[in-house]
DNA sequence: TTAGTGTCACTGGTCTGACATCTGAACCTG
DNA sequence: CAGGTTCAGATGTCAGACCAGTGACACTAA
């Protein structure tokens, strides 16, 4: 007996989209909440977030359709997830190549980064995101070597290292990301199979623990129209109205 | 009596939230439904979609919050605020060049974003960053006529729509906003006085107001290095395994 | 024939009221 | 005063009901 019914829900609802044909209707509520254990109001809320996502049409009268696969990533920064984990979630499928670990020492940015002396010994990871077949993305993590050893990742590491430090249970707090439009360097440009100077979306995150250290500084360079960002951003100001009661 | 209440929920909700301070508790499920005329089961569905976009945390047997920032935010895009104002809190000097108010009719993208027929009257505002001397953004909002006449703004207008529009106090919720990068048109070039596919980020704002419309389409061009966005990411619930069953 | 209309099964939209599980603070106890 | 217990109240989930929109079908009238 699943104690969240909640969690498998979107776990089984998201297999569910993904293996139906984009414009397809989905079984009405009340079969599909039978076929999954779980009440209708239940479903409803679940369904609700897909709905949000923008993966769902409802047409009451109707019914439920899943609605064309987009083949961008288009997500909130607002919750820190991995891109594997975002695309999973959005049931789009990425791969990784390129995947490459090895050691290096703290330069001028890195250093900064980091909070570490320069020269500090560092352990890198690069990957390149696959999407639709064509390199999308572009990804650097640092870390020290002595939060991150690389002999401690899994053999099948799948290239997220955030996914890893969260599965260790590192008291992660949260992270900074800074946003900014670049072109493309050469190295970058030769990963992503890009011209020099063509635009990037870059992406530097500062991921800090509890104690407030950095543990991991990131470099994400993003071929635009392949992801599509978002924030919410809250009015802020004046607290204006009565306190509900 | 609304036929939907789901749809004024949620702009009650958007309202609630935005005049609750980050990290309050909200009243709960059985008094908020009351509250707000709808039913339990419908008030947690609208909740979801709140909670998908990071602005509650429910958590069972405590409560229903709204998100807090870090408390380190600097110049982060969790708050809403204008460039302006931006810069006035940042101790920057900036000035405003080539500001345009005209009329014009939505196109596509218009449409799209501000949920209006295509050809609806437009207002369009559009205006020149200056930062140490150059330009460094171009900024273009755009409002449906008959949320904006011309002829209200003050003779002293700086440019911000957004001041404008909350000095006026207008039931302005939250706005979304889509990061990207691009390189530079033509005229955008022109106005910022660099060349054409310079590279350039772009923020794409969807202003949303009460009653879930969106009173304001907002597309800058900033030149990288003058601007510094960032976000906070906090570390996402308890996830995250599934239940291997 | 054909356009219109009514029916009806089925869809999502909403509501009610109940019970389960978790949280946190007040309350006991030793 | 530390530690365990109780309990009101929070969210999580459920079953069942009715409302409202959709679309296919049969029927009717011009």
């Amino acid at each position: 007996m699943t104690r969240f019914p909640f969690k498998r829900l979107q776990s089984d609802l998201a297999v569910l989209i993904s293996n139906t044909p984009a414009g397809a209707q989905l079984p009405s509520e009340p079969k599909l909440s039978k076929q999954l254990g779980v009440s209708r109001a239940t479903l409803r809320e679940a369904m609700r977030m897909f709905e949000a996502q923008g993966l769902l049409r409802r047409r009451q009268g109707a019914g439920t359709f899943v609605v064309g696969q987009v083949s961008v990533l288009d997500s909130g920064l607002e919750v820190l997830e991995s891109l594997e984990t975002m695309a999973k979630r959005l049931n789009i499928a990425v791969s990784v190549s390129s995947l490459r670990i090895e050691q290096v020492y703290a330069d001028e940015e890195l250093a900064e980064g980091l909070k570490v002396p320069k020269a500090t010994k560092l352990v890198s990871i690069s990957r390149i995101i696959q999407s639709e077949g064509r390199p999308s993305a572009y990804l650097v993590d640092t870390l020290p070597e002595d939060f991150l050893n690389p002999e401690d990742l899994p053999s099948d590491f799948n290239g997220s290292i955030l996914d890893f430090l969260i599965d260790r249970g590192s008291p992660l707090t949260f992270s900074r990301a800074a946003i900014s439009a670049t072109g493309a360097t050469s190295s970058v440009a030769r990963a992503l199979e890009i011209q020099r100077q063509d635009v990037l979306l870059k992406m530097t995150s500062q991921l800090f623990v509890a104690d407030g250290s950095v543990v991991d500084y990131a470099v994400g360079s993003f071929i635009p129209g392949y992801f599509n960002f978002h924030v919410i951003r809250r009015v802020g100001g004046e607290q204006t109205t009565d306190k509900p009661e």
